[in-house]
DNA sequence: GCCGTTTTCGGCCCGACTGTTTTCAGTCG
């Protein structure tokens, strides 16, 4: 069982036990036993057979220890099957509706046996649950509202798909007269994966105008409520976006409390209470008397702590570090000098060398890496020994044109499913740069993936194993290797842990990524463009690495380019090119001819 | 159910808003 579906299970406890009216302190143990299981790296399930492992988990006692032995062991635990005995999986669903929590859901269940949504709809149709204690008939109309709402809805959305629609509100408020900030606050500000929804803090302006800009903005479907400090509006998309107006004073405390996380601010508030203060979203206060709030720093600063960057902010161990002033120093999108991985026409990427160098060079880039795809992508044109050898005059041709550039001559080399690469060494060692990547065969035992995954990273001519997982967000889980072995293997060889940043990849995680670093591997974070426009998605990579911790030293791809070269000299390939020669003759050093011309468009592999 | 430089028992974050109620429970973030 990974982490994620303990977590899920554990979480999954807390919804039924708090519907069964259990105590709510023990709802929240396990919810927040849920969270730290999520926001682990090592493994539970190799936790578990270590004595007291567990147990050392803050948050995580004798008694959730011994429920994740269970779930590691078996699948399943007692505990969970005797509640799901009592409450069916689809009542403790309820309460994802909007307006429904856990004492309405008991009610439904317990006095009207409503089982499912169907149930819920007709009940609420007919009138019937206006008469329940808690009831009444807005709360009957509001059940209806959020059944229509929770079919149409899909859910949280990548944070590069709400990037844009979240830049145009806030510069559209931003424009109105008197408005002094507007910041994006919420998951949106801490670079989540994924937002549910997005929190505007706006100081200044006439409030009625402000209002009237945004919730008059052509995206905006509905308006869920207007008033003088709050308004909420759902966007076509099904975004909910919340605009809170509040007064300059107040800015940074409100800044704090919206940008959450949650289990962050709790654990602030916990200290203010210890130093005899109060925090909430207007200041930090000592009786009447406020101690901070124009700015996050004022009160962060009156609390012992310093500023801590919002990516950081998940109650995970950054509050000890900013007390002890150990806080990393994050990698910056103006620190990366390299992008390492990216497609051009040649195998599926839409534009060409040229278009894709111009790009690189526009963006400010020292040095990028063309990596093509290898032949086990036959839909993606993928290269061949012989294709590779031609390419050789390729990339001579496209230095030759781009003086100022740095250009890599890579390849993206498929790990074929018992983790032979799929092209052969003397191949390899003609190129300057050789990522591997896993595009097929996802399912798998652990215990095969990590063998796979091993002999990926063991071979000396490999530099940088490339979206390890091949997750994708909302898709597709990922390659099941444990991590910790593979992440040993290749930073005890020299090869470098990919954050790809292409928007639904993201891959490594945050929490792979931490571990890998603990590991001691260092990283790349690399576009994987298939376009000229992809390479603007190096900020999600850098954002990804940011909550990971990663520090500008952690990534090879800031390096200036001559230090980047030392950097990813391999042994290997320095001794098979003295024995051949192979990449360095003059014949290939020389323009060579044009590639076969493609008959059908590639197919983007994923 | 977890946790402890005040504690192994007695605490456990805070406030807004809604709607159901006649002073507050439930939900949400």
């Amino acid at each position: 069982m990974t982490n994620a579906e303990v977590a899920r299970t554990l979480e999954r406890i807390a919804t039924l036990l708090e519907i069964d009216g259990a105590n709510p302190f023990r709802v929240r143990a396990y919810r927040e036993g849920a969270r730290v299981i999520e926001g682990h790296a090592e493994s539970v399930s190799a936790m578990a057979a270590e004595p007291g492992a567990l147990e050392a988990l803050k948050g995580i006692g004798k008694d959730l220890a011994a429920r994740i032995r269970d779930l590691t062991a078996t699948g399943r635990t007692d505990m969970l099957d005797e509640l799901r005995a009592r409450i069916p999986d689809e009542v403790a669903a309820f309460t994802e509706l909007q307006g429904l929590g856990p004492k309405r859901v008991k009610t439904l269940f317990e006095a009207l046996g409503i089982r499912d949504r169907a149930a819920l709809e007709a009940a609420a149709r007919a009138g019937q649950l206006r008469g329940l204690p808690g009831f009444g008939e807005k709360v009957e109309q509001n059940v209806l509202k959020a059944l229509a709402t929770a079919s149409a809805m899909t859910g949280r959305v990548l944070l590069a798909h709400a990037w844009p629609i979240a830049h145009a509100i806030a510069e559209r408020v931003q424009a109105i007269r008197g408005v002094e900030s507007v910041e994006l606050a919420g998951s949106f500000r801490r670079r989540r994966e994924t937002v549910g929804d997005l929190d505007l803090l706006v100081t200044g302006g006439d409030p009625e105008a402000v209002m009237q800009a945004f919730v008059s903005h052509p995206s905006v479907a509905d308006v869920l409520g207007r008033g003088e400090t709050k308004s909420s509006v759902r966007l076509d998309s099904g975004l909910q976006v919340d605009l809170r107006l509040v007064p300059g004073d107040s800015f940074g405390a409100a800044l704090l409390y919206f940008t959450g996380s949650k289990a962050h601010n709790i654990e602030l508030r916990r200290i203010a209470q210890e130093q005899g203060l109060s925090l909430n979203e207007y200041g930090l206060t000592r009786g009447e008397r406020v101690v901070a709030s124009r700015t996050e720093e004022q009160v962060y600063r009156a609390l012992g702590l310093a500023w801590i960057p919002p990516e950081l902010r998940e109650g995970l161990g950054e509050i000890d570090l900013a007390r002890a002033g150990t806080l990393p120093r994050l990698v910056e999108l103006a620190d990366v000098r390299a992008d390492l991985h990216m497609h051009s026409t040649r195998s599926d990427g839409r534009d060409t060398l040229e278009a894709m160098a111009q790009a690189a060079l526009d963006r400010g880039l020292e040095t990028i890496a063309i990596t093509e795809h290898s032949k086990a992508l036959a839909m993606a044109n993928g290269f061949d020994a012989a294709r590779v050898r031609q390419s050789v005059g390729e990339i001579a041709a496209l230095r030759a044109r781009f003086p100022r550039l740095h250009i890599l001559h890579g390849l993206e080399v498929d790990i074929l499913g018992d983790g032979a690469l799929d092209l052969d060494d003397d191949t390899l060692a003609v190129l300057d740069w050789v990522v591997v990547s896993i595009h097929s065969r996802f399912e798998m035992t652990p215990e095969a993936a990590t063998a796979r995954a091993l002999a990926a990273v063991r071979n000396p001519f490999v530099n940088v194993f490339g979206h390890p997982r091949g997750r994708l967000i909302g898709g597709r889980e990922g390659v099941p290797f444990d991590l910790e072995q593979v992440a040993e293997a290749a930073a005890a060889n020299g090869v470098a842990m990919e954050i790809n940043a292409s928007p639904d990849r993201l891959d490594l995680s945050e929490v792979d990524a931490r571990l890998a670093r603990a590991k001691g591997c260092r990283f790349t974070i690399d576009t994987d463009a298939h376009a000229t426009t992809h390479l603007e998605n190096m900020k999600f990579g850098v954002f990804q690495a940011r909550r990971a911790g990663l520090t500008r030293e952690d990534v090879l791809n800031t390096l200036p380019h001559a230090k980047l070269m030392t950097a990813i000299e391999r042994p290997a390939r320095r001794a098979s090119a003295g024995r051949t020669g192979a990449a360095r003759t003059p014949a290939e050093r020389a323009p060579a001819k044009r590639a076969p011309v493609k008959r059908t468009p590639p197919k983007r592999a994923r």
